[in-house]
DNA sequence: GTTTGATTTAAACACATGTTTGAATACCTG
DNA sequence: CAGGTATTCAAACATGTGTTTAAATCAAAC
């Protein structure tokens, strides 16, 4: 937990859940206010949320914010984890499986493979249930966001993973200097992270163009992309 | 103006302005606000950012910007308009130049000469005066800003330069699909803006490497990264 | 049925917000 | 100086904010 998050009545810390039966309606409120949450935070960012409009999307009463996260910043916190933990893990494995086979086969790992293993999973969240594609649109506003405390928050979940992507880059292009490649990894993200935001308002432009690609192929031309511009000398 | 200002003792809106040299006077709290104003709301972001703090910091009564403004979008809208009239003018310059000399020559656009007439002055941008930096990094952070009132009066601003460097884009690579260009031309802004805001917080990644590179070198790597993603075939 | 603890509820709290007001002040014109 | 306008100022306004409180409700345990 990032902030000291003011707790006097949290059920999360009282010392045991002794009747569990209550689970079920707990968690559907927990569910609730998290999928509201995550479903506003994206629209309208996390200062122009408030937690009447996410109490009333819910449908749950006001209080029930503090009393089951404790404040909104511990909120935001929750809403990254629950996605964040099962989406870290598959870009976490594919990542190491791409180190892992090219080192059996005593090569390095290959460039297009390293950015692929961590753009696909990323850009096919979208489609990996409801609310999904809010939570792609929020990741890539939160990489910008301005406030110190929410960028913390969002950084504390990501930063294993960016480290690890750099290792693997730095294995997979060697002989390139290790400030060039930790700005074009910055590049790829700031690409990635403009992508997951625009992918669903196609009215970027003026023009009514850009139909709006599917996932597939836009993943393929944004690893296209990032990888030319990662492997030019 | 994007939104319907509301005025009713606002300067700008009487007939003419009959005493003009009070303009000094009035110029130096409209310019103290603007200053102020472009530092927080790239620091904190436009909604995270009160009126109260502005005046604050520019020394100046909380009323002052209601009455030289109108309301607090307008503000912004003055912020972008002050950097961005002089900016956009010489990015459009370079754009048309690269345009017009490839054309007298009778060849195509080159691609690295596009994007760096885009590139080059908008990073440059950087050095040219005091609080520069702070709107660039604004910029940066706006691109992907929730708040679909706050986004509208950024691209009000930039839209026609967008336009117009997606025209030449699809002269100097009239082989590459109009929507793969479009989305290519979308991952260079991702890239841009990013660079951005990043470029002067240089704990991004845990590690402290990252000495933070001049202009120039930052520049070059920029452009260097999409003009390869650009041409891949 | 009574007790116990978890959860919900309506109300209030304390404070911050953008905006407006009317009087005071500053400044130029005649 | 007098007259008039532009600007500044302190104060208030109306509303919205995250959080807290104490009572009410609920469900299981004994």
């Amino acid at each position: 937990m990032i902030r000291g998050v003011k707790t006097r009545r949290h059920p999360e810390n009282t010392r045991e859940k002794t009747y569990m039966s209550q689970a079920d309606t707990k968690q559907d409120t927990k569910q609730l206010i998290l999928d509201a949450a995550e479903r506003l935070f994206a629209r309208n960012g996390f200062h122009n949320t408030s937690l009447r409009s996410i109490t009333s999307k819910a449908g749950v009463n006001l209080a029930a914010v503090n009393y089951h996260f404790g404040s909104k910043g511990a909120l935001l916190d929750k809403v990254f984890e629950r996605r964040l933990l099962p989406l870290n893990k598959i870009r976490q494995d594919k990542l190491e499986d791409v180190r892992n086979s090219a080192k059996k086969q005593g090569r390095r790992p290959g460039v297009e493979d390293v950015l692929r293993a961590f753009i696909e999973p990323t850009l096919c969240f979208r489609n990996s249930g409801q609310g999904a594609e809010d939570f792609i649109v929020l990741v890539g506003r939160t990489i910008h966001e301005p406030d110190n405390t929410v960028l913390k928050i969002f950084l504390s979940h990501v930063d294993p993973l960016f480290n690890l992507i750099f290792e693997i880059l730095q294995e997979a292009l060697p002989d390139i200097p290790k400030d060039h490649l930790f700005w074009r990894l910055q590049f790829t993200f700031g690409a990635l992270g403009h992508t997951m935001c625009k992918v669903d308002r196609l009215q970027f432009l003026s023009e009514g163009l850009t139909p709006g690609p599917d996932t597939n192929s836009l993943t393929q031309m944004l690893v296209q992309f990032v990888t030319a511009g990662m492997e030019t000398t």
